[in-house]
DNA sequence: GCCAACGTTGGC
DNA sequence: GCCAACGTTGGC
C-alpha cells in the first residue's frame, strides 16, 4: 500500500465535491504530465491513501483524505473535443492520458500549505520541494500518517 | 498580477 | 540530440 497526494483546483473538483457525489466517487481526469501520468499507470493500487489538496486557491492545502478505488484506465477527455483536456494525438486506439477513480474518505480540518511548512517531519516532501508542480506526487507512510493527524485537529 | 520553475515543442 | 522559445503551474 501506497500514499498520494493529488492535486486539485476547487474550483474543478473539490473534495465537497467529491463528497457529494455518488458513492464519494469521481474521476480523475485531466492529468496531462507524464509523470503523474506514469504513477497512476505504474505505481498506484486500489486502496492506496490519497492526501487531496487544493491548489490555485486563495488558500491552498490539504482538503481532507480519500482512497484509491480503480485502476487505471483511459481518460475519456481526451477525446472530447470540446473540453479543454482534449488531446488531438490521442486515440481511443492508442490512448496516452489515463485516469483511476477516487473515493472520498473522510473530512475534517483544512490544513494549509504554510502550515504544512511548519512540520519538520514533513520537510521531504515532495510537495514541499522548491519548484515542485507535480500534480500527483508520492508521500511516505510517515507524512501520510503526521498529515492525516493535522486533518484529524490534533495542533501542529 | 508577478514571477520562478518546470515541461514541451520544434528548428537545426 | 541539443537547446531556445514558449506555455503552464501555482504560490505569493
Amino acid at each position: 500500500m501506497r500514499y498520494w497526494l493529488m492535486k486539485s483546483e476547487p474550483d474543478e473538483v473539490s473534495f465537497d465535491d467529491v463528497l457529494a457525489a455518488p458513492g464519494a466517487t469521481v474521476a480523475w481526469f485531466g492529468v496531462r504530465n507524464y509523470q503523474a501520468r506514469n504513477f497512476m499507470r505504474d505505481a498506484m493500487a486500489v486502496g492506496d491513501g490519497v492526501l487531496f489538496y487544493h491548489s490555485g486557491g486563495k488558500l491552498p492545502g490539504v482538503a481532507g483524505i480519500a482512497e484509491i478505488v480503480s485502476g487505471p484506465y483511459p481518460d475519456a477527455s481526451q477525446f472530447d473535443a470540446a473540453s479543454h483536456y482534449h488531446d488531438p494525438k490521442a486515440t481511443p486506439e492508442t490512448p496516452r492520458w489515463i485516469s483511476v477513480d477516487v473515493k472520498a474518505v473522510e473530512a475534517g480540518r483544512f490544513v494549509p500549505l504554510a502550515e504544512l511548512r511548519t512540520v519538520a517531519a514533513l520537510d521531504d516532501m515532495v510537495l514541499l520541494q522548491k519548484g515542485s508542480r507535480l500534480s500527483i506526487s508520492p508521500v511516505t507512510k510517515a507524512q501520510y500518517t503526521t498529515i492525516v493527524a493535522l486533518v484529524r485537529g490534533k495542533g501542529a
